[in-house]
DNA sequence: GCCTATCTGTGCGACATCACACAAAATGAA
DNA sequence: TTCATTTTGTGTGATGTCGCACAGATAGGC
């Protein structure tokens, strides 16, 4: 399978958007790994080795509470990349990075990715917009658990999660749900109830299907559009 | 007065710690302006003229509702830069800045800061390790948003708005400090009433005094530490 | 087929915040 | 001074979420 690595590059969209040129010299220390639902990356504070492209898993960035609590920070899926402080400079973040969707992703070491990126080339331009896309993310999630119910954010939540999902399938108990969101289980159970009674999602046993993927986007608060058309504008 | 803007940068860390050379480069472009509480130095979407180094201002990045609501997303002073499009990429932002203590700030033009920025030096370092602090404080108000109370969410407020100002006094009403925390004036008067009680703050009519610092430390939660370990940990 | 662990549903009292209404106090302009 | 405006204080009832307790329901291992 010589072209496998290319195969796979192309299918994280901030690598299949690079120069040829770029390519070669990135796929000889390109790895592909796989996750399950649950792996941590890494914890907060560690020594990042690598950046991780999801190809086919999804990203969680968690802050974890002193007190075992947690709350969601962003998420990324095959638009992105895990890992900015080592572009960014800080070398590491105080956030839990864990697997929300089981899958594949491609990771990079450190040096072999510092040192395209300081070639300030077409790597640095992708991942700075992405840096981008990725900081206005956080801030409507910052806006949405203030001024928004828990079945907004769940809404929310849910197509963020879809739109980085291959499938209307999401593995996903709703205690997991409740740990990204930052609120009790219970809530997310009639929050959850609502939506699907409105046929806008089916559930069962730690899974989640989206049904009526427009009546999500019509249900949902503004803050999830601010986000799409960010993405949209930088990353494509 | 030939060191005029030598001393004015000085006062912008970020400016302040780039090498001789560098600040010779942009000093021409450098140029001081005023500012008044509630200026709008940029709304959302609008393309970006300038980049804003505060010096004696204080810069918050506020998003508004469709309906008129308010929440703050991050704030900056002296320690950094407003206007992280112009050298992410995307060159808009879909927020408001706005000026929440008035001062001056030093604004470069476009144009000399990417120029600057793709050099990829001093000033590129400078600017990616501002930009990784000011992810982690939005990332921390949305966790703060989620699972804290309205009394410790103003606590954060206050030190983080003391951190980034000259002497004890802050200028503003219970009502903008509602907006920019996205909650009721109501909610304001009751948290600040406790925390005058307690002896942490005075204020009166639009003016608040910062009483005893440790207090308020001792008050707040630890989403106000992790913010400032950061910011410690990357500016320094 | 049974049993245990996991996942989801529900009830209840507590609490924080909301929305609204209006009072009290301070300020500034005429 | 007088009066209108701004800022802060307070009350009331509604709502959303919390914390806890526990009851069904389902899946998977034995």
């Amino acid at each position: 399978m010589p072209d496998s690595k290319a195969t796979q590059s192309a299918s994280n969209h901030l690598l299949a958007a690079l120069p040829e040129e770029v390519c070669r010299r990135l796929e000889p220390s390109l790895e592909p790994v796989d996750f399950n639902l649950g792996d941590v990356v890494y914890e907060p504070g560690a020594r990042l080795q690598h950046v991780y492209f999801p190809v086919t898993c999804i990203i969680s960035l968690l802050y974890m509470m002193e007190n075992g609590a947690s709350a969601e920070i962003g998420v990324t899926g095959n638009e992105g990349v895990v890992g900015i402080p080592l572009y960014m400079g800080g070398d590491t973040m105080p956030n839990r990075a864990v697997i929300q969707s089981s899958g594949s992703a491609l990771r990079l070491p450190a040096k072999e990715l510092q040192d395209e990126f300081r070639r300030g080339g077409e790597l640095q331009l992708a991942l700075l917009r992405f840096t981008q896309a990725l900081i206005t993310q956080m801030s409507q999630t910052a806006v949405c658990n203030q001024l928004h119910t828990l079945e907004q954010q769940l809404c929310r939540w849910l197509l963020l999660s879809h739109d980085r999902l291959q499938g209307d399938e999401l593995v996903m108990t709703q205690e997991l749900m409740a740990n990204m969101l930052g609120v009790r289980r219970e809530g997310v159970t009639l929050s959850a109830r609502r939506l699907q009674r409105a046929g806008l999602i089916r559930y069962n046993r730690g899974k989640v299907n989206i049904i009526d993927r427009k009546g999500l986007e019509e249900a949902v608060c503004e803050c999830y559009r601010v986000v799409k058309v960010e993405y949209e504008r930088l990353l494509h």
